[in-house]
DNA sequence: TACTTTATTGTTATGTTATATCATAACTTT
DNA sequence: AAAGTTATGATATAACATAACAATAAAGTA
């Protein structure tokens, strides 16, 4: 399966689920999700803005990215990164989000972005650490900064 | 030794530190110090700004605390906290920085932040499992976002 | 001390990321 | 079709950050 299909298979299963919830992934939110699927790195609203109209010909203002970017979060389609100020699609559309929290690993230098399972027991561990210092860790995907293979 | 008195011997230390490396602790880079470590959780830039104007009655501008905040973080005196885009004061001026690389718990309520050492076993699991997959975790510190226990 | 050099700060402008608000359009339900 | 709901457009503004150049202060040197 190259590319093309991945991203298509991608997509419909996204309208699959969506509509399965009752929830539009209209037109608008469809291309920033493509988008976001197609890229290969993190990527920021103003990136995408300026994506749509160079690569689809579509106007869309950023605050029609922001709304479209919080409902792909609300979805789960999407992820947003803190550390980077940017946003990635979730890479486990195909197998239905059966998975544990996830991790990202951010290059600083390029963006690109790794989604990863860190180990349980891992996880566990640093949670035991933060606890007894009176945090509990979020839910939400852990963010590790580093640089990758290709920027060192 | 209450608040003001460790306050002012960190102040103290750090000028004596400034000093021994050739480096100026100017009356603006101290104040905006102050502040930071003065306050029990990360603060912003222009948080900055507003205090200094507010209780010490000087006017800096968000470009001058900037290079503060730049100098100090030079000077291992204070930290940027990327997940919150927010600054704190080392934790670590006293011990002249004699420990690991830190580690920071921040809460995304109220933005406390605690400055704690990870597990260094656990810190080299991490590394192994971010390595496999072609990253090599920055030395900068690691920023786990949770929630802390006066917010839950 | 006066001069030169360098570091710091002031000032203004601009870039970047994100949210608020209110109007309008499109789609759903009855 | 009318009413209700959701999505988008349009504009403004908040919040965070850097660039560029001028003015000033401090340090080094003749």
């Amino acid at each position: 399966m190259d590319d093309a299909d991945q991203l298509n298979k991608n997509i419909e299963l996204s309208e699959k689920y969506c509509q399965e919830k009752g929830e539009r992934l209209t037109k608008k939110r469809k291309l920033v999700l493509r988008i976001l699927l197609s890229s290969q790195k993190a990527i920021s609203a103003y990136e995408l803005v300026d994506d749509c109209k160079k690569n689809y010909g579509e106007v869309i203002s950023a605050m029609t990215v922001y709304r479209a970017l919080e409902f792909l979060q609300s979805q789960g389609l999407a992820h947003r990164l803190e550390l980077a100020n940017k946003y990635v699609a979730c890479s486990h559309i195909v197998c239905r989000h059966q998975h544990k929290p996830s991790q990202f690993l951010i290059c600083n230098q390029c963006s690109r972005v790794e989604e990863v399972d860190v180990d349980v027991s891992m996880l566990k561990g640093l949670r035991e650490v933060t606890n007894k210092t009176g945090f509990h860790l979020s839910d939400s995907p852990l963010e590790l900064s580093g640089v990758c293979n290709k920027c060192i």
